[in-house]
DNA sequence: AAGTGGTCTAGACCACCGG
DNA sequence: CGGTGGTCTAGACCACTTG
């Protein structure tokens, strides 16, 4: 017989759910539009809970919805471009950076963070806590680590902390010369702390953006920050990314 | 108040089980070793499957784990470093970068893509597959796409698909003179066919990275590749990236 | 054939948010 | 308070790999 063996292999049904999903928000919803409960959903599509999550779970990953304990699920907006990259390295807390600090403390930092500094691993390091805001949302959450010896002539005799601490640290930091950045993304999950800087749960995913500070042909500065991953495209070079959109209507 | 009130708030058992098995792997566990499956190791907690399967798919997803079907669970090596970003700009097939061509067809692309390119929504444009290897693994898997009038010259007399084809596409590319390019990395979840390219099950969590090409004012090509989240550490800048690995032995 | 991870079910209770 | 999503259970069967 002439049988092309199309399926031998079953689609598993949060699969196939995913995809009808995915047709509806595209046809059906617009952005910001509350859809009806897990619990009606799974009942209408005759799955149970649990499976019907795992399709919810993928479209919220792909940032297609957004999903709140006692509140419910919406669709959400395109994924928002936030530059991380430009073509001339600056500083962090720079003219016109987007970010804000929040706090300045002196502590050991990760073991894996000391090795890259080149600092000993129990020598404490400058830390500054700082946020990034876009378009009102919280978009990620840094934690800069500055060896004292890029800082040598930050007078330590006020506040060793706090936000103002913060910000003197970083005028000092300006004083070098920055001869190069790198950095590198990958995937990770929120941290505690960071989850809720970002107004999210603990294990959200996240893309995490390691940067690092070069001067005097050492690692003067290192800067970790984790990215809201649902809603967040991070933009390399010149011209602020691409727009990559899915069709979709506009809320009334 | 800064009463941060965290006593109320009892601790999920997959996030406290994923505590506990990312202290084991740092300590007692080196690259490669097979863990125990997953029904005793739930019992061995004291947990359902479900649950233990939740704390092994967010160490899976930050790259600590590596899961099988048919095979086990075994301790992920630290993820690869990819670099996919360089200060000066170069076209794709380049001198010395890590793709290969696998195929090449002409067809209508995505609507975003169209929008991007400009070109109208059904006219077809080349489609070039690629792949990209590192370490032996697949890490990548690339959709190129070039507009019929980036490439004027190709003669398509010959075979208008193949790795050949590709080719000779490619090589016609290059005699434009590329002005710039800017690239976006978003988290999306894998394709049936990109899974396929890469070795993992469809839905797989990925990076998609998305390459303008600009020549002559306009979008010339647009790359669209996506990357093993698991496995891989996109790395932008000047040298390779930063080397951010946890502590774990060797296997022996 | 045996053993692995992947999918699925039908429940239950909890934490959180809004009115 | 009622409704939402988040967590958890104790099973079952399936798809896949290996010996």
């Amino acid at each position: 017989m002439g049988t092309t063996q199309l399926e031998s292999v079953p689609e598993p049904k949060y699969w196939h759910l995913k995809t009808v999903l995915t047709e509806a928000l595209d046809s059906e919803f617009s952005v910001g539009e509350i859809l009806p409960n897990e619990r009606d959903l799974a009942a209408r599509f005759g799955v149970a809970r649990a499976t019907l999550r795992q399709a919810l779970e993928q479209l919220e990953l792909e940032g297609r919805l957004q999903r709140r304990r006692g509140v419910g699920t919406t669709v959400a907006p395109p994924r928002m471009g936030v530059s991380v990259g430009t073509e001339q390295h600056v500083w962090p807390g720079g003219p016109g950076d987007a970010w804000q600090s929040v706090d300045c403390t002196e502590a050991a930092p990760p073991a894996a963070v000391a090795d890259i500094l080149e600092t000993g691993r129990d020598e404490p390091v400058h830390t500054v806590r700082r946020t990034r805001m876009s378009h009102g949302q919280p978009v990620a959450a840094e934690l800069l680590y500055v060896p004292a010896s890029s800082v040598p002539d930050l007078s330590a005799i006020d506040a060793p902390a706090g936000a103002a601490h913060a910000r003197a640290l970083l005028r000092e930091l300006h004083r070098l010369e920055l001869e190069g950045q790198d950095s590198a993304v990958e995937l990770g999950s929120a941290r505690a702390d960071d989850a809720k800087e970002l107004d999210r749960l603990p294990g959200a995913p996240v893309l995490v953006v390691t940067t690092r500070y070069v001067a005097g042909a050492r690692t003067a500065a290192l800067s970790v920050a984790t990215y809201r991953a649902d809603t967040c495209r991070l933009t390399f070079g010149d011209s602020g990314g691409v727009e990559i959109h899915h069709p979709h209507r506009h809320a009334s």
